[in-house]
DNA sequence: ATGAAAGCGCTAACAA
DNA sequence: TTGTTAGCGCTTTCAT
């Protein structure tokens, strides 16, 4: 077991409330008592209880992350993120993996909603009933997605779209793809509605090829689709899929970027390591978890501060080797 | 604010000590008592405040996981793996991502000792003294490493590597190469050691090409060397490396499998989608999170519980296109 | 089987 | 500036 504060108290030759005074408000502790205090505590190695503390303060010092899943190699860097900064604020986080599975979220969230000070989910496909009735559990900031008056950081999706229309059209494509994630994935639709728009002002046809499963397979099975469909250019929901993509118009014999160009959405590790190298709209998934636990912590202690409530981090197209000239139908 | 123990009691018309034994130790209380608690609890939706449990039972029910690096993709599925046995056991995991910090290390155990009732470190650098010392703040259980006495959950490295060169023997390969991770880490020791023996019990000429580090470029970095050297097959520590290795000897236009056999270690999911597939020595990471967790609270239960005190868990080769039978010299 | 009381480690009034 | 007191929400003696 580890040293009290009344251990450190007894050692420094003053009272508990002092010794606690000198370490969370030390100006309001004589310089040279505080000098004891810290040295007993130091020599005793004593770290203060933060369940207790919070028990009487009701902050924890804790804080909740959700994700769905994390071998989707998305949220790995935003968890990142999310450490990084809440560790700098002298936070500890608590990570649920949810497994896809949003039945199990409610639960999780009520269990953690006690050990935290705030939630940060990353969780696109959360029915929105659900959410609504998290909020009521504790203070929520969501990332990847807008819902109501939730605090939430997103990417800007539609100018991704828009740098990434505006490379194609550049290249001389005149007509792209768009292979879709999940239907009920939030950003799936925030990232169609910016692609509408971007190649509707630009002029380019756009041929939406449905929904696919966010996976490698998602992009497998939409390439023939898009081989059909005679596009000259496609977009993916994200790089997994994108890489799918690549690997069936390979099977097919279609050559990249020769015959069809491929852009991705996220930039991922594996992206720049393929071949060809994949061209994609980079998102600064980490610089998300960060600004989470930012937005988190600012309304933990301004609670009425509606300003900055939503924060849209930029995107970033990254030219690689799997876009080129369009072909010469 | 949610409802407290004293609320529900009123509710149920019981002091709060029956509703504390009604949740806890219900065979204490009488059944009809136990029904009007429990419903009284479910109407006011009520949670134990765990922070306050802890404070006086001394357990926390929560969980540590301290990780060096979550983008590296051998780690997501570990976490995975405690996450889902952590929540069956009602359990909550703290994650701690050290950012390949070993320095970072020390004080997040520490800040992190207080709040978990047990950690599962997962890191295979950090230093032998760092890890005594930590030893002294909480239970610890490591997965792959050993060290001292501490409980840990490792892989069968040396029965991977016995069934890799086999593999590779049964292809008429007689010459083999090896990238070696990182030089601190545990992991790069044991694997190197099982292959010398595998190798050396097959009658295989082994070339050791040295370490690198862990990524996709340490395997970049070591194919000019594989293909000077001359053999006809290479074993990466990792798969990422080997998939660094499939891509710089695409691009010298040496043939995989033809020119040379290529092997990984881990199974992480991009190994299938390369093309090549990827040859790999599987490794159960999700089991051996579940396999932490439950070493870890079987020791809390019964801290003098030696035996199983490590548990080593099977390796499987994985045969796909990256290997084949070796070529005529 | 149940209730009253004490106390886990800490902070926040309130006094001094 | 410091100490005393009370109490956060819970469990656990100790009575009854």
């Amino acid at each position: 077991m580890r040293a009290t504060i009344r251990e450190v108290a007894r050692e420094a030759g003053v009272s508990a409330s002092t010794v606690s005074r000198a370490l969370s408000t030390p100006d309001m502790v004589n310089a040279t008592t505080r000098e004891r205090v810290l040295r007993a505590a130091e020599r005793l190695g004593y770290a203060p209880n933060r369940a207790a503390r919070g028990l009487i303060t009701g902050r924890t010092g804790n804080l909740g992350l959700i994700v769905p899943d994390l071998t989707n190699p998305f949220f790995p860097s935003v968890v990142k993120g999310v450490q990084a900064k809440a560790r700098e604020a002298d936070y500890a986080v608590f990570l649920a993996d949810t497994d896809e599975d949003p039945a199990a979220e409610v639960g999780l969230v009520r269990a953690l909603a006690k050990q935290v000070d705030g939630l940060i989910l990353c969780s696109p496909r959360t029915r929105e009933e659900e959410i609504r009735e998290l909020t009521a559990h504790t203070t929520l900031v969501m990332v990847n997605r807008r819902f109501g008056t939730i605090p939430s950081v997103v990417f800007g999706n539609a100018d991704g779209m828009r740098q990434a229309i505006a490379h194609l059209q550049a290249l001389g494509h005149r007509r792209v793809a768009w292979v879709g994630g999940p239907r009920t994935s939030w950003s799936t639709r925030d990232r169609v509605r910016g692609l509408r728009a971007a190649s509707s002002a630009a002029g380019m046809e756009l041929f939406v090829a449905g929904h696919f499963p966010p996976y490698f397979e998602g992009g497998v099975a939409a390439a023939d689709l898009i081989i059909a469909s005679g596009v000259t250019s496609v977009i993916a929901y994200n790089d997994v899929m994108a890489l799918g993509l690549l690997s069936r118009l390979r099977d097919r014999g279609v050559d990249v970027p020769q015959d069809i160009s491929v852009i991705g959405i996220d930039d991922i590790q594996m992206s720049a390591m393929s071949s060809p190298a994949l061209t994609t709209v980079s998102l600064a998934k980490d610089q998300a978890g960060r600004a989470a636990v930012d937005l988190l912590l600012t309304l933990l202690l301004q609670p009425d501060s509606v300003r900055n409530t939503r924060r849209e981090l930029p995107t970033q197209l990254l030219v690689r080797g799997s876009t080129g000239v369009a072909r010469t139908t």
